[in-house]
RNA sequence: GGGCCGGUAGUUCAGUCUGGAAUGAAUGCCUGACUUGCACUCAGGAGGCCGCGGGUUCAAAUCCCGCCCGGUCCA
């Protein structure tokens, strides 16, 4: 999509004519800007046109330094004296939106549902220092000495301006700013520019503001006022402010560090510094590479790196050599700390969503540490890092254990891949040099990478000690990406049901006024195709959440139509009847099958118990990823970073069970969404995000409470019974549990039971005595197996011995059956013995296995080397016997169904081999 | 969610395409000989439900189908 601009008037407030900014046009990059400098040429941003280059490294414009924490403070402060509420920070992994993994700005907090209006703000105005993470700019986090970052605080002063109610916008946020900076900070007010641009994103999109100081973009103000569609702009009815403070940049300015990660990460810089042996830099070249960092559009590469190489009095490679290290470190410092916040949540490492990003960033990181080697101090780095973001986040240091196993379980599994890997790469140059090639093909480098994890560099690590080259083509990430053309784009199944019920009312759900309802009466409101029948309230549950809609009948005009199912479409809910339907207006009977739904509730409440089981068993890592509740079982997919082994498998059942016996209350409960968050935490959202103004909140006292829209038992006791079935890894770092309940686990123990008396008297062994007569009967079967193979062994090289050879030519020729065979290796073995006899043997060895007739041949030395080939013999005797037969020269087999036929077969190869060992002249 | 790769001695793997003896290889283990050093050397030996279940075939580690387990890439 092209660039979208606002005319002038977007941008041109009050403030600015008050404080004589004027507006250019920044001749470098073409971008409008305003200022106060009247002869101002260029925009002042550091940008890759050049347009300026930082100008406050050990030169910084504030009154004082400030620590992150600090400055996070003094924002904050600051806006709270404005009138603004202070909001705690909401996590970095967005549970509750459905479109986003992570937490990427603080406006996310606040979509969907205060942006469009469906919620209320939880204050208006308010601000907050949200934690972000961005995994967009990863491979810029480092090079850039800080502008970039994956993980930081944006600052958000936000109002939401409604139709008849507005708070404040433009020129105000404009001031708030610059008073923020010129009074607050202290920097001087002619020192701040205001860029002109266009914001848009996720969906919104608006007017913004750069504010650029020394240099450095600190602040984007953004007025958000469209929704996109279809490309195009469409004015929305809230106007919201939404302001992003880069709260790392802020605290780097003021202390006018060389990089961003000095300010945010101090000691602990330092200290990886120490660990790899980097900690004697050069500090005047790195300030003067740090000036010119702004003016990287990437890292130091091609004419930027010779530029600022030149500038600085060295040859590139000689500069790229000496910052490759310092940036790898400062890429460390950041990776480390979004690791700690991301698990900290309770991401796992997995090969799925957001697992997956968090499982790229380890082995990122991974090889940055090797890079600098030490990789053997993760562990120690994240130490730090919780220690440190610990005082401000304190349920990093809750999780600290669990990060740090997190940590150390997926690392472990990366060095065995690439230890797999090695070893994959050796074979292959093996094979290659063995073929005389010098360079493995691209396909192969495809597959490594695709099917192994591989990446070429890697390879080319091995490879190229092994003198075979490894060549990565420019369109290495291409063919990657052509191997998954195929993925079938999902389509997304719209319900044309929505427009012909969108003028009814909500129908009004009785099976939440009262879940052990289980008759009712309701007018019919609409039909629709015959079959389908909305009414005004009813008791059948629609499907949702893992819980299948209910069935049941409705009865009219004196019959019974069967309800096979209920489905919610918009605020409706829509009966699928199977026996005809009723008149619209009138009145309807309906009854559900209580025997069915009584156990999906059970099945619900339980899905409950068992998360709240594994939870305690496993840790606060374990969400809930997905969940299917029937009538005879039910499962439940957790987030868990290794194997469920059956000792916890069964600690969750017995834990689950104690829930149960413990017979606690189910309370559900609507409450408004702020409410409910601030109460239970971002925990209630374990299936998914949750939709609407007030959520359902379904608590089990304090084992468990999440929000749910299923229907639930008054009491743990009415489960009865889990019976956890089985396990199984769903996914990398998903593992899904099985589980009955009631009258199903019971019978589902029973049929454990059965099995085991059923194999109890197969083996004629008591039950406690099973297991090692089981083990003694294994090991007796392994004997007699070996046993059988030495004894055929034997007998084949007695019988070998014991049959009457026929002399043709110089040839002993052994032609006949044997029938004290049993299977084929006795056939093979005899043939095989009698040709160990000496090299002028031949033999064709016959028998019945079974309901087919099979020849062994085998041919020695000599006969080998005048023509005898015993695949020939082989296919041509088993054509006679109705099957076939092939093999080498010096052994083959025959076989088919004409067992009867075998003494011909025999006396044909026996005619066969005459001919051909006569005719051979010595 | 989709794609790809793999499962064979205790371990790491050949063999699978093209069905026909697992004399499989290396390493580890056991026994003996030789030796006081570095991956000692030499001789001998034990060790396999070829992931599981079906199917095709005279014959399946090998071909087909289903399942289980592990790895990996993409969204």
């Amino acid at each position: 999509m092209r660039k979208k601009r606002f005319p002038k008037k977007e941008y041109h407030v009050p403030f600015f004519d008050e404080e004589d900014y004027v507006r250019k046009l920044c001749p470098k990059c073409r971008e409008h800007f305003w200022t106060q400098i009247q002869d101002m040429e260029t925009c002042g941003e550091a940008t890759p046109e050049g347009c300026a280059s930082y100008t406050f490294i050990n030169r910084p414009p504030t009154r004082k330094p400030y620590s992150l924490k600090e400055m996070r403070e003094t924002f904050l402060s600051f806006f709270e004296k404005r009138g603004h509420a202070r909001m705690k920070p909401y996590p970095v992994v967005a549970r509750w939106r459905d479109d986003l993994y992570l937490t990427s700005a603080s406006i996310v907090d606040f979509q969907p549902y205060v942006t469009n209006g469906i919620v209320p703000p939880p204050a208006n105005p308010l601000v907050i220092s949200q934690p972000c993470i961005r995994l967009v700019d990863i491979d810029n986090t480092g090079p850039t000495f800080g502008r970039h970052l994956t993980i930081f605080e944006m600052g958000g002063h936000h109002a939401f301006n409604y139709p008849d109610s507005a708070v404040y916008w433009k020129d105000a946020t404009v001031r708030y700013h610059h008073e923020f900076v010129t009074k607050e900070l202290g920097i001087p007010s002619k020192e701040v520019i205001y860029k002109e641009d266009v914001w848009s994103g996720g969906g919104n999109a608006g007017p913004d503001l750069e504010t650029i100081v020394r240099g450095l973009e600190l602040a984007t103000l953004v007025f958000m006022k469209f929704k996109v569609f279809d490309g195009e702009f469409v004015e929305l009815p809230i106007r919201t402010v939404d302001t992003g403070y880069g709260m790392e940049r802020y605290a780097w300015i003021s202390q006018g560090v060389i990089s961003g990660f000095h300010a945010i990460y101090g000691p602990i810089l330092d200290r990886i510094f120490q660990m790899a042996d980097i900690d004697h830099v050069d500090f005047k070249l790195l300030a003067e590479v740090a000036k010119l960092s702004g003016t990287f559009g990437k890292s130091l590469r091609g004419s930027s790196q010779r530029k600022v190489a030149e500038h600085v009095g060295l040859k590139a490679h000689e500069l790229a050599e000496i910052l490759l290290p310092i940036e790898n470190a400062f890429a460390v410092a950041d990776h480390t700390k979004s690791l700690s916040f991301m698990l900290a949540e309770g991401v796992v490492p997995s090969n799925v969503q957001e697992g997956y990003l968090t499982r790229l960033m380890i082995r990122r990181t991974y090889r940055l540490l090797k890079a600098l080697g030490i990789e053997n101090r993760l562990d120690e780095i994240i130490d730090l890092q919780i220690r440190e973001w610990g005082k401000d986040f304190p349920h990093l240091e809750d999780m600290q254990n669990e990060i740090i196993e997190m940590l150390l379980v997926e690392q472990q599994k990366f060095e065995d891949t690439l230890k797999r890997g090695a070893q994959l790469v050796e074979r292959i140059v093996n094979d290659l040099k063995r073929k005389g090639k010098k360079r493995i093909p691209t396909e192969t480098l495809v597959e490594l990478y695709d099917s192994h994890g591989l990446p070429p560099e890697v390879v080319r690590d091995s490879a190229e000690k092994e003198g075979v080259q490894v060549k990565k083509t420019e369109d290495f990430y291409k063919m990657v990406a052509e191997r998954h053309l195929e993925a079938p784009q999902k389509t997304v199944l719209v319900d044309e049901r929505a427009n012909l019920v969108a003028d009814l009312p909500e129908t009004r759900m009785l099976y939440y006024e009262d879940a052990y309802l289980t008759e009712f009466h309701s007018r019919v409101l609409r039909v629709l195709d015959r079959n389908q029948v909305v009414l005004e309230q009813t008791n059948f549950y629609p499907e949702g959440g893992g819980q299948p809609g209910d069935t049941g009948f409705l009865e009219f005009d004196g019959r019974k139509s069967k309800v096979v199912d209920a489905q919610k479409v918009g605020k409706v809910i829509i009966h699928i009847l199977k026996n005809g339907a009723p008149q619209e207006g009138i009145l309807v009977k309906g009854s559900i099958d209580w025997q069915r739904r009584s156990y999906l509730m059970r099945a619900h409440t339980a899905t409950h118990l068992v998360m709240g089981a594994a939870r305690r068993v496993l840790g606060q890592h374990v969400w809930q990823t997905g969940t299917q509740k029937n009538v005879e079982q039910a499962r439940l997919d957790i987030s868990h970073y290794r194997r469920l082994t059956p000792q916890e498998t069964d600690k969750i059942e017995a834990l689950a069970n104690q829930a149960v016996i413990d017979m606690i209350p189910v309370v559900t409960e609507w409450l408004p969404r702020d409410e409910a968050e601030a109460s239970y935490g971002f925990r209630l959202y374990q299936g998914g995000a949750v939709p609407g103004k007030k959520i359902r909140v379904v608590k089990v006292d304090d084992w468990e409470v999440e929000a749910c829209a299923g229907t639930h038992i008054k009491n743990t006791g009415e489960v009865g019974f889990i019976k956890i079935l089985h396990t199984a890894r769903i996914q990398d770092g998903v593992e899904r549990l099985v589980y009955s309940t009631g009258r199903y686990a019971v019978e589902a123990s029973q049929r454990n039971g059965k099995l085991l008396r059923k194999l109890s008297e197969t083996l004629d062994a008591p039950l406690e005595k099973l297991l090692p007569t089981t083990k003694r009967l294994l090991r007796e079967w392994k004997e007699m197996r070996r046993e059988k193979e030495r004894l055929q062994k034997t007998l084949a090289a007695k019988g070998a011995t014991s049959l009457q050879p026929q002399k043709i030519s110089e040839f002993n020729v052994l032609i006949g059956t044997v029938d004290w065979i049993s299977d084929e290796q006795g056939l093979i073995s005899t043939s095989n013995e009698f040709v160990k006899t000496g090299a002028n043997t031949i033999a064709v060895v016959g028998g019945v296995i079974g309901d087919n007739a099979r020849i062994a041949i085998s041919v020695g030395r000599n006969a080998i080397d005048i023509g005898v080939t015993a695949s020939e013999i082989a296919s041509a005797s088993g054509a006679l016997l109705g099957g076939g037969g092939s093999g080498t020269r010096s052994f083959a087999q025959a076989g088919g169904p004409q067992k009867s036929r075998l003494h011909e077969a025999l006396s044909r190869a026996e005619e066969d081999l005459k001919i051909k060992l006569m005719k051979k002249p010595k």
